[in-house]
DNA sequence: AGGCTTGTGTAAAGGTTCGGTAAAGGAAAA
DNA sequence: TTTTCCTTTACCGAACCTTTACACAAGCCT
């Protein structure tokens, strides 16, 4: 399975030396020298990834990289003069996935490469079950529920975050501050009774059959009780 | 409604720092000082990106990574020391998608993570070319129509666009900002009512008897229900 | 033991945010 | 122009987070 990357670079040394690197790496390497060849190239749909210099002849790589994106969401890096911090960071703003400073090490263009290359393979991968598992209770992120015995606890949006958390760290105490922190997102103050109410409606959600799933450690925070096993 | 960051680095200064800029800039931000907090947090946590600082007290972030690589393909900026090459490259062969060296340019930072976001968000929506069948649901992507039990549902351009996003994700959770980017192809600013009104019609449209088939996941956004099977 | 302090459980009230939707306004297509 | 559709506005009700209040339990001191 070979990617096959387009390199539009006007430096013909520079393109030919990057292209036989790349060509040893196993892509395979289409070329273009200016702007306009290299955006009929690139809708020309059959690469995978765009090399894209800024400085050519003819259009500014930035504004290939405009029209692009007006198009399509073909993974582009670009290669920039060292030193120009703004080039660089627009041209992240205007939808590249990356750039690299000129002169560049061949070694991180390809890493680079293969970082997107490997994202985006990754993402249009069918989603992987995420699902995780604690005893009778099963989280599942995509969802946004947790499934007690698979049936789903109705829990607010807030509980979710609470409990999940708690299961993230079964078995080990999780201090108060910290629980805010990562379910609620701020800090603790004095007199806040907040997580408290949220764990006592979690444990009536839970079941009073067994009021000690959730366990609290006075003085520290909450630790949820890992299953025996 | 925010994209949300976990930030893993042990500097408490630079960390409070980071922090506190992403949040200006719209970020939902958890934090740890860790590597082992990090991990469990990454694992548990549902975030959408990581930024993770290679040195760390407890465990390398490189091994930070490679242990979350083993489960889940979470996206990761690594932050590294400036100079050290190596580091940065074997960081993005062992699965980071990108890296930044310290110390960092926040907006530079920002900048790195809207990139990756954003092809994580073009790519999981890249499947919709063929057509699809949902229950009693039927998507045509070539003629822009969907038909229940084979009559064709009498939908606008944007109901077309936002029920076939909620399809292809059937099961899942669409958050409003994805839905708003992938149907309506804009920024979910505040006080926009916009989707909220056409899932309205689209659940008219879908026929009042079974109201729940578009499901509001408050604070969130919105799910079809995958048929019970 | 008794009293004191601190921390926790929880019901109920308070108040804010969020989502549903009708209707009006505005933009674009026919 | 007329029609269709998208967006905004406005109001309402519901969901739910937070606060308050009181009761109880645990630890500590004398």
């Amino acid at each position: 399975m070979q990617n096959r990357v387009l390199l539009v670079e006007d430096d013909e040394e520079l393109r030919q030396l990057l292209a036989r690197y790349l060509t040893t790496q196993g892509f395979s390497v289409r070329e273009a020298a200016n702007g306009r060849d290299g955006l009929s190239l690139a809708l020309g749909q059959d690469c995978d990834i765009v090399v894209l210099d800024i400085m050519l002849p003819d259009i500014n790589g930035l504004d290939v990289l405009r029209e692009l994106r007006g198009k399509t969401h073909l993974p582009v890096i670009l290669l920039t003069a060292r030193g120009d911090e703004t080039d660089r960071i627009v041209g992240l703003e205007v939808g590249a996935d990356d750039y690299i400073p000129k002169p560049c090490n061949p070694r991180e263009l390809v890493a680079r490469l293969q970082a997107i290359l490997r994202r985006v393979a990754w993402d249009q991968q069918a989603d992987v079950d995420a699902s995780r598992v604690y005893g009778d209770l099963r989280v599942e992120p995509d969802q946004r529920r947790i499934y007690q015995n698979d049936t789903p606890l109705e829990l607010t949006a807030t509980e979710y975050e609470v409990l999940q958390v708690l299961l993230a760290h079964a078995g080990s105490v999780v201090r108060k501050t910290d629980l805010m922190q990562w379910a609620l997102g701020r800090r603790l103050e004095a007199y806040d009774r907040t997580l408290d109410m949220h764990v006592s409606n979690l444990r009536k959600k839970l079941g009073n059959d067994d009021p000690t799933r959730i366990e609290t450690v006075r003085g520290l925070g909450y630790s949820y009780r890992v299953p025996t096993e």
